[in-house]
DNA sequence: TATTACACTTGATATAGATCAATACCAATT
DNA sequence: AATTGGTATTGATCTATATCAAGTGTAATA
């Protein structure tokens, strides 16, 4: 069988072209209202990309930043993927979420002087390094950039509430379900297949975010196909019915 | 066995008296370094407390706001406690957390047309109601109103991370302890004693809460009991070994 | 002070999902 | 093509916690 890689990668994704504006690729094409230069008009626009370190890079399993690094910069993912993880008193792992292209990360640093948490890279990964503090200069001239960050932080605490619904409500094959509608959702929303997606996770990340063990995420993904709802070869995940897969997943 | 009740509430909290700045009792003693108000001069301080509605009342069980209902305000809690809330697809209540005097809450709503989540009274409790359309025109000429959201929202996102952990990674009876804990550092922070204090919400709450039966929380309590953690006698919590319980929440 | 209505506790049993263990797969390297 | 090392799958068993089912407080009301 046949990778769908191609199939969700756009070419603005591959190019990472800044325009004559110094815009991001990944913000300017409209798909992208998270994107923080959104709604900023031209000459805001300008100051705004003159902050921005756009197009840093990064290797699967590198870290953009570790919990206990000193706080700078959020950022914006451009294309692949990255998780969050937070560790507890003994160094065990909860994963966070997973980030794909157009969502912001490490808000839950703002307002400290360390990052709380960390982000690793699931794949090649490229972000936009928006350095806070100067952010923050800039938001005193451009009151909508205040605007823009809390719009963005009150999404990441609805993240997080929902996140804490599913894993207190759900049963385990029911979460599985949940999150893979929402990959769905959040790939669609970026311009890519909405059924044909490669999740770059181990299934290990994937039980550790969903609370349960790795092998137990493998007969999920199992029981899911064989429900019909849908195929899974390795990384790459088709769904077959996807009406089918959210009623089963409430 | 006599109650707590009394040696937890301190005067502030019964009076609700407002000094000549119009400033709640509840942020002028110095303990509350959570409140809005703390980084403001006089001036700004009188022109903040000119938009809050100081000390509205509810009782048991009534709703401050409700998911679905328009957002209008953010409030923090002056004395009492409440639960916020979210229903899944079908109606199934889960409880995101216990809100205590100093907690600010509705922060999930800001830049939403309406709350996202529900805020029930756990017992007779007062708030202080802040209009957030106002605040938001009155932060533009105080910067720090700005700031101190961005922090208050980042805190919360702090915290629904450090729950997701606490779920993910501990067992039931260590997920019990961490609470206790919590509500312990909670209550010190405020000024309350760190040993003592009664809890108002019921165990299907806390069970509710911790991803645990009702039955389990009953047996769990009584388990940190025989550990010699704990002493608890239906709503009044005696910690007996802080630092046992520390070491055996983690 | 009885009565009622819940909230809580305790016990017996069931089960979803964890853990342990073996095997299979897959991609990189020799 | 064979070897290696990680990752995923599948099976067998175990266990923490849920569920079901009585009872027992307890606090409000008549």
């Amino acid at each position: 069988m046949e990778s769908v890689k191609t199939s969700i990668m756009r070419k603005s994704n591959s190019t990472l072209t800044v325009d004559s504006n110094n815009n991001c690729s990944c913000c300017e094409d409209g798909r992208n209202d998270t994107c923080f230069s959104k709604h900023l008009n031209n000459q805001e626009l300008q100051a705004f990309n003159g902050i921005v370190k756009h197009a840093k890079k990064l290797h699967r399993g590198e870290f953009l930043y570790r919990a206990g690094d000193e706080f700078k910069s959020i950022y914006t993912v451009r294309s692949g993927s990255l998780k969050t993880l937070i560790l507890d008193e003994e160094g065990h792992e909860q994963i966070l979420g997973f980030s794909i292209q157009g969502d912001v990360i490490a808000l839950d640093g703002a307002t400290q002087n360390v990052y709380p948490t960390s982000a690793q890279a699931l794949e090649t990964t490229y972000v936009c390094d928006i350095p806070f503090a100067r952010y923050m200069e800039l938001a005193v001239e451009i009151p909508s950039l205040y605007q823009q960050l809390l719009t963005q932080m009150s999404h990441q605490i609805r993240y997080e509430e929902e996140h804490t619904l599913m894993l207190g409500t759900k049963s385990a094959e029911q979460r599985l379900a949940t999150m893979l509608i929402n990959f769905s959702d959040r790939y669609a929303s970026r311009g890519f297949s909405r059924f044909a997606f490669n999740i770059h996770m181990s299934r290990r990340d994937i039980g550790n975010y969903l609370s349960t063990a790795m092998e137990t995420v493998s007969r999920l993904f199992t029981r899911l196909q064989s429900y019909g709802f849908i195929e899974v070869h390795g990384k790459s995940v088709e769904i077959k019915d996807l009406e089918g897969l959210k009623k089963f997943a409430s």
